[in-house]
DNA sequence: CCAATATGCAACTATATGGTTGCCTGTCAA
DNA sequence: TTGACAGGCAACCATATAGTTGCATATTGG
């Protein structure tokens, strides 16, 4: 669970995905998160080990399903490093200004 | 400067070596960044290379010293991507309260 | 019990990547 | 001009890593 895990971690477009599932649904087992994806499920499950490695990925067991939990703590972790206080308000400002921005474009 | 060489880049203990030393000492020259590092001019070239493309790193050239500047926004966006608007603002919160009870302890 | 389901483990392969050495180019100052 | 300084380019090597296949284990429902 150190620092460079994970970063490793996140080095990879699958594994990427991977969360990105997770944050649209949370407390996805194996079977769901493989659903759909061009690779085998044994590619998935080393993925998702690395991913658990790296605290990114919470489990718990049920029964003989394993159900998986995003933990944003980390990813937080890796802005704080090189975005100050007061820089991080100002970036997510934008963020959101923009995010506006692009919301009001679809309508 | 796509999203995957953000990840890529962020993913080697030495660039992100780098990265804190920019983020000490923004606008150094590649000689600056080499000092007291255990590898060669060129590894540090190539990394900085990565850095660039991966638009974490700007540059400015300067007769024939090249000034390097850390650019946060990649950073952010990371962030952005997985953890939600009101999260961001719980986790940064923690963090700061984090770095608060740290910081006490030292004193 | 037993077959189907859900996940775990290990060996193997191809490619990506970090680091090296050697040489070339450009800029400054005496 | 010319030597020294700052950086750039290319070929090469060792290791890390993403993916595969094949087999093993564990839980559930009929």
């Amino acid at each position: 669970m150190s620092m460079d895990d994970v970063f490793k971690a996140l080095a990879d477009e699958s594994r990427r995905t991977l969360l990105d599932r997770l944050h649209a649904r949370n407390g996805q087992t194996l079977g769901d998160l493989c659903e759909g994806l061009a690779m085998s499920r044994q590619a998935v499950t080393k993925h998702l080990a690395i991913l658990e490695a790296a605290n990114l990925v919470a489990t718990r067991r049920q029964g003989r399903e394993k159900l998986h939990f995003l933990n944003p703590v980390p990813i937080n972790d890796i802005a704080e490093r090189w975005i100050g206080k007061f820089e991080r308000d100002r970036l997510a400002a934008l963020s959101d200004l923009k995010r506006q921005l692009e919301s009001d474009d679809h309508e």
